[in-house]
DNA sequence: ACAAAAGTGTTGTGAATACACCCATGC
DNA sequence: GCATGGGTGTATTCACAACACTTTTGT
């Protein structure tokens, strides 16, 4: 308690490096889907890990975010939603050194298949439950980070509208729908989730126009609307209370 | 798009640092306080800014955080909730360079009043409202850091127990009320609160006895049950829907 | 007795669920 | 017509805000 205090003059440790990591959602074929690569280069080079890079010198990390998110999916900066999820800096969580990231989070609507990264590895959509069922591993902490991502976005559109972010416009009710059932994995009842949609000013509006699925009466067509919070919250019924611990493990 | 592969090689800018900022909360006279220190090296000599400093080799950042909070507060580590907050790296942030700052976000019980601290400046209890007033200005960006941290700590009592982390125990119903009060800023029905609490299954237990207040009725006691989320949440009433913007500002 | 705070009862309102039912289209 | 999905109506249940009311203390 009564440490020298003039030792502890301030000095950043000696060598550092700060990444961003990207933890990009979809929804195909009504399954929530993450981009992943396969690693060029080592460490675990060959294995399935999260798209990501440094921060370059004067670079602000948002900037880092989407620079990366367009290298690794080739969409423009505008079209995403893009959100800083957290900041992971376990000391031994790179082998190659003291590397801090900061995950970010990012979806939108179906996107076109990536091409090859720019490090000349594949990059491809998974199901996030093939990760989470243990058939697909990654590399790091990354599995880490996508249960959180995945945690935020499930908990992100109880609260907010961007669940239509991930719809390309214009969208049905229907197809809002079925982001909420692969996000959260439960079945919605389609009669009041419209009506809470609708209820909820600002949330979609209607464009006057249908569209007619291959079988069935034709959908009202929508666009997102300006209203970015949900009040009252869309709960997730079906959905157990889980712990959701906030908090960062201290050793 | 086809720009070249080779040259993006992954490589660290030059020179930067990880810092960890703490904001630290609690209430004291029923109002919301943070923790400030009077800054005594340049830049910003003898500002108000938030305690923290910067992380050590091999040092993790939940564990930067909480060396920090000990070193400013004297309150031991298991004793205080501790959560991260949010990265923030704009360049331009902090004029000695490049520094990224991972905020933490902490709050106990009406601590004692912190001595000077281990860099030779005084810290003190503010009350949240001098900031937002603009009585009281920050250095650095930290009364963004501060507004994130407060919006943070309104909406975790909602969906979370963890309100009761700022009383001391053993507390009573109405001990936990005026921290919701103080944190809202808004006054609660006393009957009405009492009922969810005591509804929600393991957000507080009776221990059994009664304090005295100056005047009136003794209240039941209570210590802090094992129940981390609160279903359904309390819904803070008053205030209105405010935008919320989670996103992060990108240039 | 009185003031003050703890704690209980009650009622109207609005939201969530479950499910019956009607509508519009392709075949 | 019939299957299929879009969309509406409605009853039950439940949570909540509002507020009247009772209880238990100190002075």
């Amino acid at each position: 308690m009564a440490m020298s205090k003039a030792v502890r003059r301030r000095r950043p440790p000696a060598s550092l490096a700060v990444a961003v990591d990207l933890v990009i959602f979809t929804v195909r074929n009504g399954r929530l889907q993450v981009l992943l690569i396969e690693r060029g280069n080592l460490p675990y080079r060959g294995e399935a890990a999260l798209p990501g890079g440094f921060v370059r010198d004067g670079e602000a990390l948002g900037a880092a975010a989407r620079r990366e998110l367009r290298e690794e999916t080739g969409v423009g900066g505008g079209s995403l939603h893009l959100e800083q999820l957290h900041a992971y800096g376990e000391p031994g969580r790179d082998p190659r050194g003291r590397i801090i990231s900061i995950a970010y989070l990012a979806f939108g609507p179906d996107l076109p298949v990536p091409q090859a990264g720019t490090d000349a590895s594949a990059a491809h959509w998974i199901p996030v439950s093939s990760v989470l069922d243990g058939q697909i591993t990654l590399a790091f902490d990354h599995e880490e980070i996508l249960r959180d991502g995945l945690e935020r976005v499930r908990s992100q559109i109880e609260h907010t509208t961007i669940a239509a972010a991930f719809c390309k416009e214009p969208f049905t009710i229907a197809d809002l729908r079925q982001i909420y059932e692969a996000v959260w994995g439960v079945p919605l009842d389609p009669s009041n989730f419209r009506r809470k949609v609708m209820k909820t000013e600002g949330f979609v509006v209607p464009i006057g126009e249908r569209r007619s699925p291959d079988i069935g009466r034709p959908a009202a067509l929508f666009r997102r609307g300006l209203a970015k919070t949900l009040t009252p919250p869309l709960t997730r019924l079906g959905s157990i209370a889980q712990p959701l611990a906030d908090d960062e493990k201290l050793t």
